[in-house]
DNA sequence: CGGTTTGTTGAGGGCCATCAAGTTGAGTGG
DNA sequence: CCACTCAACTTGATGGCCCTCAACAAACCG
């Protein structure tokens, strides 16, 4: 419905694939059409920081129009499919395609440096429901709200974007489940009311 | 020397003035010529976390060339002179002054994926001796090393970017003062080894 | 020279990391 | 159908990093 493609290729990746390997040049961007994926940064002793998350509807990543190249890898999160659009298809069907891809690359701007004031000036609890509300917002502006709102995310990977040990995760959200703020399914996450989880960390709440 | 470019005015800012305002419309961008600037978000609570730092040479900011809006505020940390360039010069010198801002674009991008990696996953001391680093790579890079590399920020602010308190930085600091790794003249801290400074926090640090 | 900003230092405590065991559940192969 | 395996989740104990509060010193400024 966008751009005016519809012919490109679907791809497909297992979780855990890498949409794209660092220094790798891209001559394409990705739009997601099922499934999550991450941009991340390997530490020397393992530990894992994630810089972007990319959900179902969203471009990935939009940079690659400009630079052309992936400064940091992509990785699958969940099974992913996938639109494959060449960005010669995109420069030549007019400045519509490139500038919502420009769109896309400015969100993603701004979204990173609501992130930094989150892991610069947030508490766990305060980080995590910003996460939350962050990933609602998003799946319904790309339209891909189920109800209720469900997170494939491993509290792991929730630990790698907050900036926090999985097993804190695990306590801050066991907690918020308590409060009747989120529900478990199996492994899953729901979040079924996500206008009311934001209690005292909601505009941009205190540390302590 | 950039850009074709040497008639343009000069703009003095005082320290503490603003540069830009929240969702002020931008028909121009900054080179800062002389003194310190940054990006900034003020919580509720009234505490700063900085998003970007713009040292003497930077473009401020370059993403306006796509925007042309201030999604957030950009105050003068030290008094500055900058140079003003409005957009219509830049487009009509043809694609070369364009390209040079989307270079700075993807540069600040970049950069912003690196701080998440440190606030997210760095100790105090790692996050400071990051930022130092960076400082200085920077200054380099702009063509502005004075022997040896000076830092006109207070403790405050050098907190507002790292994401602590201003009394926590103190003690960081004055213990790498300690050290011999840094210098203070007055309050300006000087940093004279700057390949030095990183020990254990050099390649992306550990927390502990 | 009085007021304000900035820096400095101490005491105490809370948030979150670390370490260490489990428990649960999904997938696999016999 | 049932061991087996492995990833993911859970829970407790302990401690350290950094925050908070507080007071004071030093430098800057009009």
């Amino acid at each position: 419905m966008k751009s005016g493609l519809g012919k490109e290729p679907l791809r497909r990746f297992r979780r855990h694939d890498h949409l794209a390997l660092v220094g790798e040049t891209q001559d394409r961007v990705y739009r997601l059409e099922e499934g999550w994926a991450c941009r991340y940064t390997l530490l020397p002793d393992g530990r894992r920081q994630i810089t972007a998350l990319y959900l179902p509807g969203d471009f990935c990543e939009p940079q690659w129009v400009l630079s052309g190249r992936a400064e940091l890898p992509i990785v699958a999160l969940t099974d992913v499919i996938a639109t494959e659009i060449p960005l010669g298809s995109i420069r030549n069907s007019g400045d519509e395609g490139v500038s919502e891809l420009i769109d896309a690359l400015m969100t993603n701007f701004n979204r990173q440096s609501d992130w930094i004031v989150s892991l610069g000036r947030r508490s766990a609890t305060g980080r995590i429901t910003a996460l939350f509300t962050e990933i609602y917002s998003r799946l319904q502006h790309n339209g891909r709200v189920r109800q209720p709102c469900t997170i494939p995310l491993t509290q792991q990977d929730i630990a790698d974007v907050v900036g926090l040990t999985p097993v804190h995760v695990n306590r801050v959200v066991s907690e918020m489940r308590r409060q009747g703020l989120i529900q478990f399914s199996g492994k899953t996450i729901i979040v079924p009311r996500p206008d009311e989880i934001t209690g005292q960390h909601a505009g941009v709440g205190l540390a302590g």
